[in-house]
DNA sequence: TATTAAATTGTCATATTTGACAATAAATCC
DNA sequence: GGATTTATTGTCAAATATGACAATTTAATA
């Protein structure tokens, strides 16, 4: 009995408000106040429904991965059996597929990470996941590839592909996205032209 | 007469102060406090000496971006004529030319410019214009390189190297390097292949 | 030594952020 | 309606960051 619960509900809206505090702010810009405002409710609602900021941000972190997980694991599930590795290029550099407020939480992050030790772990497992992955779409269409290149072409693309979230602070994503996916073809050919087999 | 300043060493502790500050807490971390801690000055004087804290970071802004420049200006003047490529990528990828303090600051205020129009704006033209100095250097080894290629190319040596310091709070920066390096030599070798001239 | 200009110290007021908790209101079940 | 559980509001205290300024000390010169 008793009154219902709106925790999971309520749960979600400060998280939401909470993401697009982070994507305009930064972590350390995010006060509670400030999150309150953006979900419409009082700040000892924040305190009740999450706890305090420690746990608030923990929960963030746990939201953001998984939601990137879930993101990419449904992409990489659409990629063709053979010539993954364009269709991957299209996913990274085109206009459309950015999120530009997912780019500065995950900003944000990384760079928090600087000074928490957990959160850092739980990155570098993340990215370390996805380079791994990219890594695996490469080796496929390009089987005869040394190791070294496969590696060296993955960090490559994502490279290409995380300075534009690093450097969308200064709002040149427009004028560097171009360049970007260039770059990234460049880098495919080399693969393509060191493998004997069925590269695209 | 009267007794003589010590504006000029002090601005300096001060500014050297900050700027570890920086690196270690961010920049929104970097309090007055922590700056006067770490400078061993009251925090009374730092006001006294360089101002508040808009001045403050003014001031600091100015001396990175210039010792930057500085920095990067002595490293063009000792290009070689030809083949100034190759020597780019040692200054850009060898551990010993490394500075992880210096690569927090600047990861600091590039994510600070997002929220500080004067900052942004001079940050861009910073990354402009060292965007187009590496592109002058490719374009003298490779002449006969499309004015795309070596655009592409100039971002993507940028991006590898950038993309070292954006996850350089992963720590994770020993383990790409070498693949950092990697990719941006197959970025050049692909300049190479297309151009007909005297590439390295 | 007296004067002067600057360094240096110390203090007060204010705003912000956060944590803790009491008090009230609302919804559900018996 | 009464009991119970939770949402909701409001308030107080502590810590921190900053700005402003008075008071004192120090080091030069005349």
């Amino acid at each position: 009995m008793g009154r219902p619960s709106k925790k999971e509900e309520r749960t979600e809206e400060i998280l939401n408000a909470f993401y697009r505090c982070v994507a305009r702010f930064g972590l350390e810009g995010s006060t509670l106040e400030r999150i309150a405002e953006e979900s419409g409710l009082k700040r000892s609602l924040v305190r009740h429904f999450v706890g305090n900021r420690e746990e608030l941000t923990g929960l963030l972190v746990d939201r953001v991965l998984q939601q990137s997980d879930e993101q990419w694991s449904a992409f990489m599930a659409m990629l063709p059996a053979q010539n993954g590795s364009h269709f991957l290029l299209d996913g990274l550099f085109s206009d459309q597929h950015s999120d530009p407020e997912f780019v500065m939480v995950i900003e944000s992050l990384i760079f928090a990470a600087g000074r928490d030790d957990d959160m850092r772990k739980r990155m570098q497992v993340w990215m370390q996941s996805f380079t791994n992955d990219v890594a695996v779409i490469l080796q496929k269409d390009y089987p005869d590839a040394t190791t070294e290149s496969i590696a060296a072409v993955s960090y490559g693309l994502i490279s290409l592909y995380f300075n534009l979230d690093s450097l969308a602070p200064l709002g040149m994503n427009q004028q560097y996205r171009q360049p970007a996916r260039t770059a990234a073809e460049y880098l495919l050919q080399t693969l393509e032209s060191a493998s004997s087999g069925k590269g695209a």
